[in-house]
DNA sequence: TCGACTCATCGTGAAATGACGATAGGACGG
DNA sequence: CCGTCCTATCGTCATTTCACGATGAGTCGA
């Protein structure tokens, strides 16, 4: 299909179909409180996973941060796996490098890119 | 000072600080939602700044895009200046371009990058 | 089996968000 | 000046988010 005789493929269509911006902005909303980044951090700090120790390092109570953890493993940024009677999470880098490519794509001129496509034209490729 | 002595930076300070975790997640925060996914898309799009038609490529009312257009701007990534009896939005692409610095900050060392400190070392530089 | 420990979930309440229609204000063009 | 157009803001409402304490479910060690 000649796409570039249509109309661009953003105008008015609903806004929380599966495509670029409802994947960004679930991975950008789920980063949007410094509690969340700052869970993130320390999960990469020790690039080994880690449990729920997590706590410590927050000024949250524990049940704040297992809603914190649940957001983020809600959107695939972090995975917790049972390790006897703890939990271990660790971040997917899958994911978080995908996000990484997402917010990049965003703004593919910054730097003079060669092949700079309109963002318009970019969409997801699973 | 030497840093590797001390408890890392983020232990239990409060999170609403300046820094980075507060700074990352506002930016992502403004981008936590499709639609402004999309404005921001549409603005890029065209690099020249564009008016209020931004209503037109998107299933919302026009007030509900303006509180949109509000939040961007609140955030920085976005910046509005009055042009005759319309309002020209356009990308602070300066802004934009330190959230993805922020977020590529994030994950040092997915791809063997070799200066690849413990990302909690990494505050933002002003 | 019995505690001790770790973590998730429930219930709750305050606050923020998202959406809309209606309204107000400012800048042309007549 | 007066209407018109564009945008911001207001008021409202439903929903979601954030935070907490309390409770429950699970796994080990004793």
């Amino acid at each position: 299909m000649s796409r570039s005789h249509e109309q661009p493929p953003l105008d008015r269509t609903p806004l929380d179909e599966p495509g670029f911006e409802r994947d960004l902005a679930r991975l950008a909303k789920a980063l949007g409180h410094p509690a969340r980044v700052r869970i993130l951090r320390f999960l990469l700090s020790r690039d080994t996973c880690m449990c729920g120790d997590i706590v410590q390092h927050l000024p949250l109570a524990q049940s704040t941060v297992s809603q914190h953890l649940k957001a983020l493993k809600d959107s695939g940024l972090v995975q917790g796996t049972i390790a006897g009677p703890r939990v271990c999470y660790c971040v997917d880098r899958q994911v978080l490098g995908r996000f990484r490519d997402l917010v990049g794509r965003l703004q593919p001129c910054l730097e003079g890119d060669p092949d700079c496509r309109s963002p318009l034209d970019q969409e997801v490729e699973p």
